[in-house]
DNA sequence: TTGAAAGCGGTACCAT
DNA sequence: ATGGTACCGCTTTCAA
């Protein structure tokens, strides 16, 4: 057990008796050495406390084992349930995410894109936020496989997985219909930065459309999703004399508005209905568990990771994959 | 705007009649190029839609720019609110997180920090979960700083960030003794794995004990901390009739208690009290405000970077550093 | 099964 | 301000 850090393959090769490439051999677990320097080597490496340097051995043509990770927030649990998939199945395969955090902003998204690449990544998965027009130069001339996920609605630099976020808008807003609802309000965050609710909004209101109705009230406001916010607006929609139902540009939000009504005595769904986005554990567990749409989060990140390494293994890819989305009834609406 | 990948130093040096050690200084911004050459430089790079190599430019004794980040899990907002502070305050500074998530496995957490450390990090930052005496070793070996996070408990290999656990638990007991509870139980998740739960579970007990009191129930089940799970040891306990107060393992296992006290038309906290720990906004904007304990994510993420880049930047660095934790009186209890 | 030698691409150091 | 040179530590290629 000596010193740390400056420990390279010469040092243990020498205590060993060996070239250095045969302790290279023994550290990447290569076949062709002998039991006997197998065991010699092994011992070298253990009384050295040998660290592989993984810079080094990377920096020709070889592959770096880091995948590109950029999110365009951490603020509710929807990210780390993909990020963890993400990991889960990267790790599994000797591979790690490096990540970068965008908080929705398209300048700080192609900084990350532009940073994150000279690390020599061996595949990049995006939660794009808002792509400049350098940024998606980069991705079209990254030298490796790029997933764009969440979304499958646009057309992706290399491949997608995730779903259609204006249908999964559009499937509960038939729902809904079907129900029979015939007022609508909506309650949002910033949607000029979350393209994915907007588009989900989008298509709740072109389903509204089609049966001849349009939301009666709109509110939205500047900043990231949240209970609180949720909360909030609900308590404004509803001293403006609230519609029916509403729709909520995801479960956080949504949950606010069910604490907002459960504040105020109000019954849920026979005065006031709720849907939204998500399906999380928390929106179920609630006492009027809500009527959402579930999201497959952590099979995107999985998903997206078997694109990554499928490519990498020279298997076939497809351009999208649709992870699906599912209704959940729910008692809220 | 020529291929991507292969474009190397010299081939963009060709192009702009220099040679390549200069177009390294205008790629990292050195200061002693001349105007005109950088113009010149500028230009071949972006005809030849240059990508830096850093892989290769780290591996010498230079540092890498990269930080190891282990997290034990992802399931609820808590440790994504703190990664979310460390990638903000690395990013700032040009540095990248590397992400692994132990799972809170001793076993899988080992094999990342060994992992992690082959890719030559300029720091490391890790929830630990359960540390090997192996793990340990590599940490204390690591030619690098190593920040602990969350607790600060424990004797840290090198430095660590956190609360006291112990005394965030033994707070909130004391302000409920306060308050008069004299009747109490305990619910939680897995603590065997979570030994920061843990940790505040033996605080409220000591605090507890100095009264004269005991946990009259307790309460635990395997798995992670979630609402559903909340709600569902609530109702068991409420099912065997239950103490005046329950204490949560987390805010998310007591968001659960509130659902099913509401869902039975129990008051709250009249009839049963709750406390917990976290603060989250859910907890916050709920109908009845959980009474809980604030925990600095976010700071815990920017303290830790802070100290590795201070460390690394020869400053002076301590070996403690409490962010604090704040009593929230809430109404639930 | 083992080893020698030649780089991988960039940057520090030292000249000019 | 600019360039030549050596070298970072490991792995690929080829030979023995």
């Amino acid at each position: 057990m000596s010193a740390s850090s400056k420990v390279r393959l010469a040092e243990v090769a020498q205590l060993a008796q060996v070239s250095e490439i045969t302790v290279s051999r023994v550290v990447r677990g290569a076949a062709n050495v002998s039991p006997e320097t197998v065991q010699r080597v092994e011992k070298a490496l253990e009384q050295t406390g040998y660290v592989r340097n993984r810079l080094a051995g990377s920096f020709g043509g070889r592959t770096s084992n880091q995948i590109a990770v950029i999110l365009p927030s951490l603020s509710n649990i929807v990210f780390p349930d993909v990020l963890y998939g993400l990991e889960e199945r990267l790790d599994a395969s000797g591979y790690h995410p490096i990540l970068g955090i965008s908080n929705y902003d398209a300048e700080r998204e192609t900084r990350l894109i532009a940073s994150l690449l000279e690390w020599q990544p061996a595949g990049i998965v995006i939660a794009t936020a808002n792509l400049s027009q350098r940024a998606r130069i980069l991705l079209t001339r990254a030298p490796c496989p790029v997933v764009e996920i969440m979304e499958i609605d646009t057309d992706p630099v290399d491949m997608a997985v995730g779903i259609s976020q204006v249908q999964a808008g559009k499937s509960i807003a038939y729902y809904l219909l079907g129900r029979g609802y015939t007022s609508f309000g909506y309650i949002g965050h910033d949607l000029t930065r979350d393209r994915r609710a907007a588009a989900r909004r989008a298509g709740f209101r072109s389903a509204l459309q089609e049966a001849g109705f349009e939301f009666d009230q709109v509110l939205e406001a500047g900043g990231t999703s949240s209970v609180t916010l949720g909360r909030q607006l609900t308590a404004e929609m509803l001293s403006m004399g609230a519609p029916r139902l509403i729709y909520y540009s995801n479960d956080d939000m949504a949950m606010g508005g069910q604490f907002e009504a459960l504040a105020r005595g109000m019954a849920v769904p026979d005065t006031l209905a709720l849907a939204s986005f998500n399906g999380l554990d928390l929106g179920q567990a609630a006492p009027i568990p809500l009527t959402t749409v579930g999201s497959r989060r952590g099979e995107i990140g999985t998903a997206a990771a078997d694109q990554i390494l499928k490519r990498l293994a020279g298997e076939d890819t497809s351009r999208f994959i649709d992870v699906g989305f599912k209704l959940i009834p729910g008692a809220s609406a």
